[in-house]
DNA sequence: CTCAAGTGTGAGTGGTCAATCACTCTATCT
DNA sequence: AGATAGAGTGATTGACCACTCACACTTGAG
């Protein structure tokens, strides 16, 4: 029960971390119903079983990672808006649009998010992509200062962003793909 | 083999229509990985088995949907440049996006081609949904002569919309909800 | 040292799914 | 009527998946 001393094993909370991070890059290529606990397992590099214990059910740990990457982005915007010292709210949309951005680099974080949306069916999955947003929209709200309508088009780009990000448009050399790109 | 006469039976192409029309309600509530081949035919109205003789393989049978509600879309912003007799780009595209708004009743239709981003760890489905998103773009932009920053506008305001539908956003009363329906 | 509590695993189990196949039924042509 | 070609199905199969359980190892406390 002790915390201190050096251990060869993990604690399970220290597990469970370490889980909820490697099995971001696990479900963000099938998502929900197209990706097994044995692979999200081997990403974290323990057993199948051992998994089990850590998390009740498939669907309790996808939960679990949908709202660890919510808090990463919240994360992300809170850092944006931090840098941008104007009070201007096209500003500091702008500045967390900036950081956003940057997280299409760590691609898997967002994919994640658009699959969750697509896993609404299940009624946890659902509850926990809608408190995502709610949270996501309150705070950059009330952070940048912005109208119902810069608001909307700020998350209608970065969904444009991650959808792009879905189908690798970035390695397409076409017009459209140029044109929404931007 | 002759074409006349009253049939009981129907030709397979008549069902490779059906088939196409249904499985668009089917694939919509849990997409590609989470549908099964069984659930498609029930919608249709046939065996699972005679699925497979009209489609080779699932993969196969989903790009097929997709193809179909790529056509089914342009179909609508068509309808939507059509009344809009003006000319300015602005004009053509807010018609377009009132079309494409009433599409929304038609839920299923959307959120198929949301689920086939989401599918994109497939090649073939990824290279569908590229082909759709090139056609709509290329004809928005033909219609309409809007800008690359219209268009990319028009297209980020579609998917807000689609995902909204997937979470059932209008079903919440809450401000975040309120915001993003605009 | 012993023992309890916690970490971790291998080997299943029941159920489900995509895909196949042998088979029947229906319609048309000669 | 008999033959032919296409429409349509029930039963099955092999693979895989979420989930379980009996068991082994590690660690720290008394």
């Amino acid at each position: 029960m002790s915390m201190t001393g050096a251990r060869r094993l993990s604690t399970a909370e220290e597990r469970r971390g370490t889980v909820l991070r490697t099995a971001i890059k696990a479900f963000a290529a099938r998502g929900y119903y197209g990706t097994t606990t044995t692979e999200v397992a081997k990403a974290a590099g323990i057993s199948q079983s051992y998994l089990y214990r850590l998390f009740p059910d498939k669907e309790a740990l996808f939960v679990a990672v949908v709202d660890h990457c919510s808090d990463r982005i919240r994360e992300c915007h809170a850092e944006g808006a931090a840098r941008a010292g104007g009070t201007e709210p096209a500003v500091v949309l702008a500045a967390m649009a900036g950081a956003y951005a940057r997280l299409i680099d760590d691609r898997d974080l967002l994919l994640v998010l658009l699959h969750a949306a697509c896993a609404s069916a299940e009624p946890a999955i659902r509850e926990a992509v809608r408190v995502c947003y709610a949270k996501q929209v309150e705070y950059v709200r009330a952070a940048s200062g912005a109208s119902d309508e810069e608001i909307r088009r700020f998350f209608g780009d970065g969904l444009l962003s991650n959808v792009l990000a879905g189908i690798d448009a970035g390695e397409v050399d076409a017009p459209w793909a140029r044109t929404l790109l931007g």
